[in-house]
DNA sequence: CGCATCCTTGAGGGCCATCAAAATGCGTGG
DNA sequence: CCACGCATTTTGATGGCCCTCAAGGATGCG
């Protein structure tokens, strides 16, 4: 994989930078919003509308499935707090397309589509917001800029896709599974979560298993894997990142399709 | 795969439709262009507008790589001849991530994030037009109804997505060809092209391997299964499939994800 | 007619699915 | 505090899919 540019260390020591948890606390449903990505590029103006327009928000305990395919929506979501997937079932088995963290407006692009061809299942307990179509397009009517910085995070989603198919296609289980662990780990890094060792996650093997496109039981040999190398471990509710440099060579991990700030000459969106 | 609703049999017999060839013949550069999705929703000054901002076409005779990973452009590709697939390279190895057909804006996405994740190929000889960033971003300050066409675009591309993850998720080699043969063959069709027994393509077995995520070996004995099956041939330059239904069963495609307007009930883009 | 590219086939081995079963951890209720 | 049920995690054995290495055949182009 041929490395587009470096990647600073600690993401947090890039220029321009907006410190993480401030934002999390002055806009508490929207503040990890494109955080660690372009949301230095948000007017407060922008910020104060996004956490405006959040009609509603809701704890939800369980996992459970709260978008099914084919389902007509006239809301999105915001993820405020927890973890998401993005599924597709097939006979008697989950499939997830995608993973979903704090701040990622998991399907603002059923505002386009209407209906979504996928699933919207939680882990763990999460926190949502909703925002209605409406109050989206009424909002983007008049802010043009701010309709472009949702037209780039439904991007992102788009090159988190590809990054997934190429894991699919070309890595062990295993190491889809640190594949998974490391990018997980720095996007829960850009919107100020995560910690030096690991990251918190209720995430099961099951989930795992659904994630890399295997059997639960082959999930768990990948984890063992994992641990017998040394580069990291799961517990119910908690991975270790041993050895960092070890988790990304050994997932032939390139964190340039993330499109973080700490990249900021991959993009130019100050229009 | 749960169905999400009848796709009918011959696409171009939904209402509403915009008769392909007609198209392609007024607007020789976009005329395919959403074309068998939301082509019927662009007023003919959109369309006119769209085709006026193409300001140069170029013939590719040879398979090359238009745009390279990283690569910085100012201005987005409208393929409006041949194939082009969207790649990722890892050591010695490339793989594909999305396959497009005429009428596909294939780096639309790089409007807003300048530099592209993974290459551009094409495959065969392709017609390109070229359209500038500064032009896109004109049009659309004005016109906001295409800019939201656009969006939607982008957004079917990472449909495409989420669908080969699923593929590859739970399908086997074999299975996973005649997804993209029944794939290809349902986007051909709602862009004009593509006949009754099949369509032609300059694709290679090697190019089916990167997409199918095999070696070109194991490739050439899936293209062999579903020869032997009955199911379809292919040979140099062409791909011919002998029974739709079984294609399509065998393949465990449900062609909702592709949001042609013949499943106009799954999205509603009027505004 | 030589060369390059693509297609085809065979043999051996590794990754992962499936079937089967047991151990661990957690919440609930007694 | 313990008993119990349930979901999750763990391990073993067997077999199929697909990779790798190797080699030969077809096709098209200069």
């Amino acid at each position: 994989m041929r490395p587009l540019g470096q990647f600073a260390a600690n993401v947090y020591a890039a220029k321009r930078m907006t410190d993480p948890n401030a934002e999390a606390v002055r806009y508490p449903f929207t503040g990890r919003f494109l955080l660690g990505r372009l949301r230095e590029l948000m007017s407060d103006e922008e910020k104060a509308l996004l956490e405006g327009i959040i009609e509603r928000t809701e704890w939800i305990d369980k996992p459970s499935r709260l978008i099914a395919r084919g389902e007509k929506t006239d809301h999105s979501t915001m993820l405020i707090d927890g973890f998401m997937l993005r599924t597709l079932d097939d006979t008697g088995r989950r499939h997830a397309v995608s993973f979903h963290v704090p701040g990622d407006f998991v399907d603002l692009h059923a505002f386009a589509l209407k209906r979504l061809d996928h699933n919207i299942d939680t882990v763990g307990r999460v926190k949502v917001g909703y925002v209605s179509h409406a109050a989206l397009d009424e909002v983007m009517r008049e802010h043009r800029h701010l309709a472009r910085l949702f037209w780039f995070s439904t991007l992102l989603d788009a090159a988190l896709h590809r990054e997934w198919i190429t894991s699919l296609e070309h890595l062990t289980a295993p190491r889809r599974l640190a594949h998974i662990f490391a990018e997980t780990w720095r996007r829960l890094e850009m919107v100020g979560l995560g910690d030096r060792e690991g990251f918190d996650t209720p995430l099961t093997q099951i989930d795992l298993a659904d994630m890399c496109g295997t059997t639960p039981i082959h999930a768990n040999r990948a984890v063992r894997d994992l641990r017998e190398r040394g580069i990291a471990t799961f517990e119910r509710g908690r991975v270790t990142i041993a050895d960092r440099p070890a988790l990304e060579a050994y997932a032939d991990f390139d964190p340039t399709y993330l499109y973080g700030s700490a990249s900021l000459d991959l993009r130019d969106f100050s229009t």
